[in-house]
DNA sequence: TCTATAATACTTGTATACAAGTATACTTGA
DNA sequence: TCAAGTATACTTGTATACAAGTATTATAGA
């Protein structure tokens, strides 16, 4: 029988991050996972406790996430916020803002390093399914889209990248892993998106990239209710029964 | 003779803030007025000395100030990045998407109630420019805008807004400051656009509402090269000859 | 039993202390 | 004069201490 895992985040990201990155990385899992509920009330003092460190990196971990909008830091306490599937919604609508101005200033720009840079990643993915490891499958996701956000070198358009990304990937890893085990199918739909993306992009051609963005959100998009996260992640990491 | 200001953000704004962000504030204009200059490495230990402060608040707020890409944290001490031309346009670049984006949701919807406030906001500036209130005036002129964007409760597209409010603030304000003296007759152009945009808003005219963006975004803009910021604004406060 | 007041326990914000690591400068040797 | 190595002073990251304020709870009075 599995063991429960302690930490919902891949500790493997988190090998040269501070404390206060660690705990915000862990948090931010566990409540849009569901895991921590919305309405919850954090108190530094005992986050402090729980994670077995001072108060600094808490802090440093709950300012970010307010800045993500997941929490609300009020007088008394931090208020749990989440996500729920409006907002999930409202992600998306800002990756594809940003996603369809990338391409735009693509068009203008020579592609070949990108080209090449994003089949390497997607070899990465198919390697990743190869060997079932969803998180390796979900962290190349979305460095493959930094890649291309990233090649314009437009500093604020980035910077708007930056502040979904930890969201998104969190997002992104609980979905895959939800669906490893089982809807192996998907992924090869998800890597053949991606190769769709990659073409329209050599071809420099609109349609077919806003095609290839829209058959990619709605792929990795959480079909499922966002309150399932956590029991399906329960579930996947206890490998046992659980109660209700 | 006028004496030399000590803080360049208007103290009013920051009666109920903490010392973090207050910093954060002070220094953010420091930066972008070019009063601290590119390249130049800040140390907690320093700032923490100059502003008579324990290091907890600067920290906060050089995390804060790095997030907005004008600092750059490293091992030893945060590197000042400041704003080049290049970002200040990547700047409007992003405002010009959101707010794109904010009006095309504004078509679909009921905009009574936002051409009101809109209306009062326009009328605060008239108020402002009448009393030779540059700082007053920007800040309502942020408002305005903010107004727009935060009437579609969208909070993704609030968040990328609040991203950027920071530093469009200081540009803002540094800007009306440098022309409240002398070139009255631009105060009441940018009026002038405003009205444009509610117009647009009211009407629901697409083509209105990006030609009064445009209108906006080439007055408003910083024409100065941005280093000159810092010497006009010494040539205001202290109203005496300056060295160079 | 209900209300008002006071005591208490918990909250955040800031200041200080300590530890680990890095760049600089100096000293020592040739 | 130059090079190598060491000592020192400064850096950030984290832990702890203290202060001011708020919600809760308990107690006293009617």
């Amino acid at each position: 029988m599995a063991e429960s895992r302690e930490f919902l985040f891949p500790e493997k990201m988190l090998l040269k991050a501070g404390a206060g990155e660690r705990i915000a990385c862990e948090l931010r899992m566990r409540i849009i996972s569901g895991m921590i509920e919305s309405g919850t009330i954090l108190s530094e003092n005992k986050l402090a406790a729980d994670f077995a460190v001072s108060r600094s990196p808490i802090r440093e971990a709950l300012k970010v996430l307010a800045s993500e909008n997941i929490i609300r830091l009020e007088r008394m306490g931090a208020v749990v916020v989440g996500l729920t599937e409006k907002e999930i919604q409202e992600i998306y609508d800002v990756r594809l803002l940003i996603e369809t101005y990338v391409f735009e200033r693509l068009l203008k720009m020579d592609t070949n390093q990108l080209s090449k840079e994003l089949s390497k990643i997607l070899e990465m993915m198919n390697v990743a399914i190869k060997y079932r490891d969803a998180d390796e499958f979900a962290l190349q996701d979305v460095l493959f889209h930094e890649t291309i956000i990233g090649s314009i070198n437009h500093s604020y358009i980035l910077m708007i990248w930056n502040n979904i990304k930890p969201v998104m990937e969190c997002l992104i890893l609980l979905s895959m892993r939800m669906r490893i085990a089982e809807e192996y199918e998907d992924f090869t739909r998800v890597i053949k998106n991606h190769e769709i993306y990659i073409e329209a992009i050599e071809s420099k051609d609109r349609a077919l990239m806003i095609e290839s963005l829209h058959l990619n959100f709605d792929d990795v998009q959480v079909q499922e209710k966002v309150e399932d996260l956590w029991r399906s992640q329960q579930m996947l990491s206890k490998g046992a029964v659980q109660e209700k």
